[in-house]
DNA sequence: TGATGTCCTGACCGATCGGTCGGTCGGGAC
DNA sequence: GTCCCGACCGACCGATCGGTCAGGACATCA
């Protein structure tokens, strides 16, 4: 399946690309990886294409070659961007340590992963805010119930040994975690230029605080 | 400057159009307001002129007699929605009650009205996610400040008096308030999907829970 | 050597895009 | 009256869109 001899036609590929994917050698992984950086930067729509034909050194008839459509394709994106999605966060909440450092970790390594896979992560975002109805279904349950869950499941466990309090909604509290993260990517550019605010370029210590306020609250007490 | 009789034009307008703003006489007013669910339900690329036009019953070419391009047409409706948006949410966090009332109807509040104005809202999030850079700094000082600093300065001043620890970061603490609710916002109808979580259509007792858990935290004390 | 299949290409198609142009129409100003 | 003006329209433009098609380059297998 995967190409013998890197042809002349791969050397000048190696040459003309001008994104970070270079190193795939196949015309269909070069396609999806530029896709991906296309769809993400410049939507569905605002995306031809042409230019992402271009962006993989390709022409835009081979495109049509390895997909049969722009929806296609697109599709095919969102779900390799899918799979690559779900397979992390998994050993964080599991060891015995204190509750909060389990929270505060867990966060700090959401925060990291989605800022890794940016373009990737764009995607799945746009693609979650849009449709809701029927096609994303499966979307959800695969991407956000995957954090969802196990976030839940962690606190709602947390809550029967009587380490949390009663009254606090495990899915809601979920919710606001994964929220605050999700709003420091979508805005993080932007929130550079609130005042006030200094963590716009230190996601770690923003997700140490979310955690910390969200475990101990505003009027808890011993912050330390 | 308003139109003095409803012409025989504007009454075949008010057949045809299919929206909610057939009241709007004015077709500079109609154009604004249908291509602000345009442009929110389709993105900038995603929606054609043409469609814009249809929807205001006009024809397409009246849309370029009152904006020079789609470009601008596009950017008078953020200015419009921008402009909707910093006039409210004023009167919420002054008045002399407990603090985590004022906290719980701010967050309240806050949720009713970007669910109220949910295509403006969409708009606006959505520019704010990509330019970021030049073009959207007026934005933010705008909009997102708006919100951001009246809270932030709220939750500061509760600080100095001592009702709120030391040890919380005001700013972070806004900013946890404010992504619970728009990712509330941007997520809402995929929420339904979502097991265990019991407030996907009552937004209400969404914000409720969340001001909650933010003012007494996971191990907090007297959960009423 | 020839047949076959894969990968890839340029030329081309109809449709639609944003935008222009010339012109119609009705309502004040005078 | 007639003059002007803003609102509005149909027809049209070049460019670009997604997609098709016939065929070339090359590797594999017979």
């Amino acid at each position: 399946m995967a190409m013998p001899t890197p042809t002349e036609h791969a050397a000048k590929v190696a040459d003309t690309a001008q994104d970070t994917h270079e190193a795939l050698v196949s015309g269909r992984d070069r396609l999806l990886a530029c896709a991906a950086d296309a769809f993400a930067q410049r939507g569905y729509a605002g995306t031809s294409v042409a230019a992402i034909a271009e962006r993989a050194a390709l022409s835009k008839s081979t495109v049509f070659h390895h997909f049969p459509t722009k929806r296609a394709l697109y599709l095919a994106v969102i779900e390799k961007a899918v799979a690559d999605f779900s397979q992390t966060l998994d050993s964080v909440l599991d060891e015995a340590r204190p509750l909060d450092r389990q929270l505060e970790d867990y966060q700090c390594q959401h925060i990291a992963h989605i800022l890794d896979n940016d373009q990737v992560t764009q995607l799945v975002l746009r693609e979650l805010q849009k449709n809701a109805s029927k096609d994303s279904a499966h979307l959800v349950s695969d991407v956000l119930s995957a954090n969802f869950q196990r976030l839940v499941d962690f606190i709602s466990q947390a809550q029967n040994h009587g380490l949390i309090r009663d009254h606090v909604d495990p899915s809601v509290t979920a919710l606001t975690l994964i929220s605050a993260n999700v709003f420091y990517f979508q805005h993080r550019k932007v929130l550079r230029y609130l005042p006030n605010f200094t963590c716009a370029d230190q996601p770690r210590r923003y997700a140490q605080s979310v955690s910390e306020l969200i475990f101990h609250g505003l009027n808890g007490e011993h912050p330390q």
